[in-house]
DNA sequence: TTGTAAATAATAATTGTTCTCAAATAGGAG
DNA sequence: CTCCTATTTGAGAACAATTATTATTTACAA
Protein backbone atom coordinates (compact mmCIF):
# COMPACT_ATOMS: atom_id res chain seq x y z
CA UNK A 1 0.00 0.00 0.00
CA UNK A 2 2.55 2.46 0.85
CA UNK A 3 4.79 1.74 -2.22
CA UNK A 4 1.55 1.75 -4.59
CA UNK A 5 0.38 5.33 -3.40
CA UNK A 6 3.64 6.35 -3.64
CA UNK A 7 4.10 4.93 -7.13
CA UNK A 8 0.61 5.80 -8.52
CA UNK A 9 0.94 7.97 -11.16
CA UNK A 10 3.47 10.59 -11.31
CA UNK A 11 1.53 11.80 -13.78
CA UNK A 12 -0.75 13.37 -11.29
CA UNK A 13 2.31 14.85 -9.49
CA UNK A 14 3.67 16.50 -12.91
CA UNK A 15 0.04 18.35 -13.31
CA UNK A 16 0.19 19.49 -9.10
CA UNK A 17 3.37 20.83 -9.17
CA UNK A 18 3.14 23.25 -12.21
CA UNK A 19 -0.71 24.04 -10.64
CA UNK A 20 0.82 24.81 -7.64
CA UNK A 21 3.45 27.49 -9.17
CA UNK A 22 3.62 30.55 -9.99
CA UNK A 23 7.08 30.38 -11.61
CA UNK A 24 6.20 29.45 -15.07
CA UNK A 25 8.99 26.01 -14.89
CA UNK A 26 10.32 24.54 -17.12
CA UNK A 27 10.62 20.95 -18.00
CA UNK A 28 13.52 20.62 -16.02
CA UNK A 29 12.45 23.29 -13.28
CA UNK A 30 9.31 20.48 -12.60
CA UNK A 31 11.92 17.76 -12.82
CA UNK A 32 14.07 19.35 -9.96
CA UNK A 33 11.13 20.56 -7.74
CA UNK A 34 9.41 16.57 -8.00
CA UNK A 35 12.72 15.36 -7.12
CA UNK A 36 12.30 15.84 -3.20
CA UNK A 37 8.94 13.45 -3.69
CA UNK A 38 9.33 11.11 -6.20
CA UNK A 39 13.36 10.68 -6.42
CA UNK A 40 13.44 8.04 -9.05
CA UNK A 41 11.01 10.17 -10.98
CA UNK A 42 12.86 10.53 -14.75
CA UNK A 43 13.40 13.54 -16.91
CA UNK A 44 11.49 11.80 -19.95
CA UNK A 45 8.21 11.34 -17.67
CA UNK A 46 8.15 15.08 -17.19
CA UNK A 47 8.32 15.84 -20.52
CA UNK A 48 6.24 13.63 -21.72
CA UNK A 49 3.43 14.55 -20.02
CA UNK A 50 3.99 17.98 -20.24
CA UNK A 51 3.46 17.26 -23.81
CA UNK A 52 0.67 15.48 -23.20
CA UNK A 53 -1.33 17.82 -20.68
CA UNK A 54 -0.30 20.60 -23.62
CA UNK A 55 -2.31 18.18 -26.09
CA UNK A 56 -5.03 18.06 -23.74
CA UNK A 57 -5.24 21.84 -23.19
CA UNK A 58 -4.80 21.47 -19.31
CA UNK A 59 -1.38 23.58 -19.61
CA UNK A 60 0.04 25.96 -22.44
CA UNK A 61 3.55 26.93 -23.32
CA UNK A 62 3.82 30.67 -22.46
CA UNK A 63 7.32 31.33 -23.65
CA UNK A 64 10.72 30.43 -24.77
CA UNK A 65 13.54 31.48 -22.55
CA UNK A 66 17.32 31.03 -23.95
CA UNK A 67 15.93 28.06 -25.70
CA UNK A 68 13.71 26.42 -22.91
CA UNK A 69 10.07 26.00 -22.86
CA UNK A 70 8.24 27.60 -19.96
CA UNK A 71 5.05 26.20 -19.21
CA UNK A 72 1.89 27.41 -17.08
CA UNK A 73 -1.37 25.92 -15.91
CA UNK A 74 -3.20 28.97 -16.09
CA UNK A 75 -4.95 28.52 -19.82
CA UNK A 76 -6.55 32.06 -19.97
CA UNK A 77 -4.52 34.06 -22.25
CA UNK A 78 -2.95 36.45 -20.19
CA UNK A 79 0.10 38.98 -20.90
CA UNK A 80 3.46 38.07 -19.64
CA UNK A 81 7.21 39.65 -18.80
CA UNK A 82 9.85 37.94 -19.36
CA UNK A 83 13.22 39.47 -17.35
CA UNK A 84 16.45 38.97 -19.54
CA UNK A 85 18.50 39.20 -16.28
CA UNK A 86 17.00 36.02 -13.80
CA UNK A 87 15.33 34.37 -16.62
CA UNK A 88 12.16 34.89 -15.26
CA UNK A 89 8.73 34.31 -16.63
CA UNK A 90 6.36 36.83 -14.67
CA UNK A 91 2.56 37.25 -14.95
CA UNK A 92 1.09 40.47 -15.44
CA UNK A 93 -2.28 39.90 -14.63
CA UNK A 94 -4.24 43.46 -14.63
CA UNK A 95 -2.77 43.48 -18.35
CA UNK A 96 -5.41 42.38 -21.00
CA UNK A 97 -4.99 42.29 -25.47
CA UNK A 98 -7.85 44.07 -26.36
CA UNK A 99 -10.04 41.51 -27.87
CA UNK A 100 -10.79 43.36 -31.33
CA UNK A 101 -7.11 43.12 -32.50
CA UNK A 102 -8.08 39.44 -32.39
CA UNK A 103 -10.69 39.51 -35.15
CA UNK A 104 -8.11 42.04 -37.15
CA UNK A 105 -5.29 39.40 -36.58
CA UNK A 106 -7.97 36.91 -38.45
CA UNK A 107 -9.46 39.66 -41.36
CA UNK A 108 -5.91 39.73 -41.93
CA UNK A 109 -4.38 36.40 -42.60
CA UNK A 110 -7.59 35.34 -44.04
CA UNK A 111 -7.48 32.49 -41.81
CA UNK A 112 -8.19 31.17 -38.38
CA UNK A 113 -6.92 32.39 -35.00
CA UNK A 114 -6.59 29.94 -31.96
CA UNK A 115 -4.92 31.65 -29.49
CA UNK A 116 -2.55 34.92 -28.62
CA UNK A 117 0.24 35.62 -27.33
CA UNK A 118 1.48 39.49 -25.82
CA UNK A 119 5.23 39.53 -23.79
CA UNK A 120 6.91 42.08 -22.80
CA UNK A 121 10.55 41.65 -22.26
CA UNK A 122 12.92 44.12 -19.87
CA UNK A 123 14.19 44.03 -16.62
CA UNK A 124 12.22 43.13 -13.60
CA UNK A 125 12.62 45.35 -10.24
CA UNK A 126 15.16 43.21 -8.52
CA UNK A 127 17.66 42.85 -11.46
CA UNK A 128 17.45 46.38 -12.60
CA UNK A 129 18.84 47.54 -9.49
CA UNK A 130 21.80 45.32 -10.65
CA UNK B 1 40.36 40.30 -57.22
CA UNK B 2 37.44 37.96 -58.41
CA UNK B 3 38.35 35.60 -55.30
CA UNK B 4 38.61 38.28 -52.90
CA UNK B 5 34.90 40.42 -53.76
CA UNK B 6 33.76 36.76 -53.32
CA UNK B 7 35.00 36.35 -49.88
CA UNK B 8 35.06 39.73 -48.92
CA UNK B 9 32.94 39.72 -45.75
CA UNK B 10 30.26 37.60 -45.71
CA UNK B 11 28.52 38.73 -42.74
CA UNK B 12 27.15 41.45 -45.31
CA UNK B 13 25.74 38.79 -47.49
CA UNK B 14 23.86 37.45 -44.03
CA UNK B 15 22.65 40.49 -43.63
CA UNK B 16 21.42 41.43 -46.41
CA UNK B 17 20.04 38.13 -47.72
CA UNK B 18 17.78 38.39 -43.85
CA UNK B 19 17.02 41.96 -44.87
CA UNK B 20 16.02 40.70 -48.14
CA UNK B 21 13.22 38.30 -46.92
CA UNK B 22 9.52 38.64 -45.54
CA UNK B 23 9.06 34.83 -44.54
CA UNK B 24 11.04 35.20 -41.10
CA UNK B 25 13.81 33.40 -41.66
CA UNK B 26 15.24 30.74 -39.39
CA UNK B 27 19.39 29.98 -39.09
CA UNK B 28 18.84 27.05 -41.05
CA UNK B 29 17.22 28.96 -43.77
CA UNK B 30 19.66 31.49 -43.75
CA UNK B 31 22.31 29.19 -44.51
CA UNK B 32 20.05 27.19 -47.49
CA UNK B 33 19.31 30.98 -48.94
CA UNK B 34 22.78 31.46 -49.05
CA UNK B 35 23.71 28.74 -50.42
CA UNK B 36 23.84 29.34 -54.19
CA UNK B 37 26.47 32.57 -53.82
CA UNK B 38 28.48 31.40 -51.18
CA UNK B 39 28.50 27.27 -51.40
CA UNK B 40 31.90 27.36 -48.74
CA UNK B 41 29.36 29.46 -45.78
CA UNK B 42 29.62 27.60 -42.62
CA UNK B 43 26.26 27.12 -40.75
CA UNK B 44 28.23 28.20 -37.29
CA UNK B 45 28.97 31.70 -39.03
CA UNK B 46 25.49 32.47 -39.77
CA UNK B 47 24.41 31.86 -36.56
CA UNK B 48 27.45 33.75 -35.02
CA UNK B 49 26.48 37.03 -37.03
CA UNK B 50 22.88 36.38 -36.64
CA UNK B 51 23.56 36.66 -33.00
CA UNK B 52 25.58 39.52 -33.21
CA UNK B 53 23.24 41.34 -35.33
CA UNK B 54 20.72 40.65 -32.69
CA UNK B 55 23.04 42.25 -30.25
CA UNK B 56 23.34 45.07 -32.39
CA UNK B 57 19.78 45.87 -32.71
CA UNK B 58 20.28 45.42 -36.39
CA UNK B 59 17.72 42.30 -36.41
CA UNK B 60 15.27 40.80 -33.58
CA UNK B 61 14.05 37.32 -32.78
CA UNK B 62 10.47 37.63 -33.39
CA UNK B 63 9.44 33.75 -32.95
CA UNK B 64 10.18 30.58 -31.60
CA UNK B 65 8.39 27.99 -33.98
CA UNK B 66 9.04 24.36 -33.01
CA UNK B 67 12.18 24.96 -31.22
CA UNK B 68 13.57 27.31 -33.84
CA UNK B 69 13.98 30.87 -33.77
CA UNK B 70 13.14 32.47 -36.55
CA UNK B 71 14.31 36.41 -37.34
CA UNK B 72 13.54 39.35 -38.48
CA UNK B 73 15.33 42.71 -39.97
CA UNK B 74 12.86 44.92 -39.04
CA UNK B 75 13.02 45.57 -35.55
CA UNK B 76 9.96 48.07 -34.96
CA UNK B 77 8.06 46.39 -33.29
CA UNK B 78 4.84 44.60 -34.78
CA UNK B 79 2.48 42.35 -34.68
CA UNK B 80 3.02 38.66 -36.21
CA UNK B 81 0.88 35.48 -36.88
CA UNK B 82 2.21 32.35 -36.79
CA UNK B 83 0.42 29.52 -38.86
CA UNK B 84 0.75 26.22 -36.72
CA UNK B 85 0.24 24.21 -39.97
CA UNK B 86 3.29 25.33 -42.07
CA UNK B 87 5.36 27.38 -39.74
CA UNK B 88 4.98 30.44 -41.89
CA UNK B 89 5.74 33.82 -39.94
CA UNK B 90 4.01 36.52 -41.16
CA UNK B 91 3.40 40.34 -40.35
CA UNK B 92 0.28 42.06 -39.68
CA UNK B 93 1.54 45.61 -40.65
CA UNK B 94 -2.14 46.69 -40.06
CA UNK B 95 -2.35 45.80 -36.29
CA UNK B 96 -0.58 47.52 -33.58
CA UNK B 97 0.49 46.92 -29.90
CA UNK B 98 -1.20 50.11 -27.58
CA UNK B 99 1.24 51.99 -26.52
CA UNK B 100 0.07 52.68 -23.29
CA UNK B 101 0.21 48.69 -22.45
CA UNK B 102 4.00 49.65 -22.54
CA UNK B 103 3.77 51.27 -19.64
CA UNK B 104 1.68 49.78 -17.48
CA UNK B 105 3.79 46.63 -18.19
CA UNK B 106 6.35 48.43 -16.86
CA UNK B 107 4.37 49.55 -13.91
CA UNK B 108 3.00 46.36 -13.30
CA UNK B 109 6.62 44.71 -12.58
CA UNK B 110 8.38 48.02 -11.45
CA UNK B 111 11.41 47.29 -13.54
CA UNK B 112 12.16 48.31 -17.39
CA UNK B 113 10.58 47.36 -20.49
CA UNK B 114 12.93 46.93 -23.72
CA UNK B 115 10.60 45.17 -25.82
CA UNK B 116 7.09 44.06 -26.49
CA UNK B 117 5.75 41.01 -28.96
CA UNK B 118 2.42 40.31 -30.23
CA UNK B 119 1.49 37.47 -31.54
CA UNK B 120 -1.64 35.65 -32.52
CA UNK B 121 -1.33 31.37 -33.36
CA UNK B 122 -3.64 29.91 -35.54
CA UNK B 123 -4.08 28.69 -39.52
CA UNK B 124 -2.90 30.75 -42.11
CA UNK B 125 -5.73 31.10 -45.58
CA UNK B 126 -4.10 28.88 -47.27
CA UNK B 127 -3.57 26.13 -44.44
CA UNK B 128 -7.34 26.65 -42.94
CA UNK B 129 -8.46 25.60 -47.12
CA UNK B 130 -6.33 22.41 -46.17
C1' DT C 1 56.41 42.30 -46.62
C1' DT C 2 55.23 41.63 -42.05
C1' DG C 3 52.57 42.03 -37.79
C1' DT C 4 48.13 42.14 -35.68
C1' DA C 5 43.47 41.76 -34.92
C1' DA C 6 39.19 40.26 -36.80
C1' DA C 7 36.50 36.80 -39.52
C1' DT C 8 35.91 32.36 -40.98
C1' DA C 9 35.35 26.98 -41.75
C1' DA C 10 35.33 22.86 -39.71
C1' DT C 11 34.25 20.31 -36.17
C1' DA C 12 33.64 19.11 -31.36
C1' DA C 13 30.81 19.89 -27.44
C1' DT C 14 26.71 21.19 -25.13
C1' DT C 15 21.96 21.53 -24.28
C1' DG C 16 17.01 20.89 -24.59
C1' DT C 17 13.94 17.49 -26.20
C1' DT C 18 12.18 13.12 -28.08
C1' DC C 19 12.42 8.19 -28.91
C1' DT C 20 13.06 3.22 -27.84
C1' DC C 21 12.27 -0.52 -25.23
C1' DA C 22 11.94 -3.42 -21.54
C1' DA C 23 10.14 -3.54 -16.87
C1' DA C 24 6.62 -2.14 -13.53
C1' DT C 25 1.92 -1.21 -12.59
C1' DA C 26 -3.20 -0.59 -12.57
C1' DG C 27 -7.51 -2.34 -13.35
C1' DG C 28 -10.59 -5.69 -15.06
C1' DA C 29 -12.20 -10.72 -16.09
C1' DG C 30 -12.43 -15.00 -14.60
C1' DC D 1 -6.83 -14.08 -5.46
C1' DT D 2 -4.68 -14.88 -10.21
C1' DC D 3 -4.03 -14.07 -14.81
C1' DC D 4 -4.29 -10.87 -18.69
C1' DT D 5 -3.80 -6.65 -21.19
C1' DA D 6 -3.13 -1.87 -21.80
C1' DT D 7 -0.93 2.04 -19.66
C1' DT D 8 2.79 4.29 -17.47
C1' DT D 9 7.31 4.56 -16.41
C1' DG D 10 12.88 4.76 -16.00
C1' DA D 11 17.04 4.62 -18.18
C1' DG D 12 19.61 5.87 -21.52
C1' DA D 13 20.31 6.36 -26.49
C1' DA D 14 19.22 9.37 -30.23
C1' DC D 15 18.32 13.72 -32.10
C1' DA D 16 18.33 18.52 -33.45
C1' DA D 17 19.40 23.28 -32.45
C1' DT D 18 22.88 25.98 -30.71
C1' DT D 19 27.46 27.32 -28.86
C1' DA D 20 32.42 26.90 -28.14
C1' DT D 21 36.94 25.79 -29.81
C1' DT D 22 40.71 25.84 -32.84
C1' DA D 23 43.45 26.48 -36.71
C1' DT D 24 43.37 29.02 -40.86
C1' DT D 25 42.51 32.98 -43.66
C1' DT D 26 41.72 37.79 -44.41
C1' DA D 27 41.97 42.94 -44.05
C1' DC D 28 44.65 46.49 -43.13
C1' DA D 29 48.28 49.33 -41.38
C1' DA D 30 53.22 50.10 -40.48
Amino acid sequence: METQTKNFRKRGAILECIRCTKTHPSADMVYAMLQKDHPDISLATVYRNLALFRKQGLIQCVATVNGTERFDANTAPHVHFICTGCDAVLDLPELQVPQSLCGEAAAGVGGQVSACQLSFTGLCGECSKN
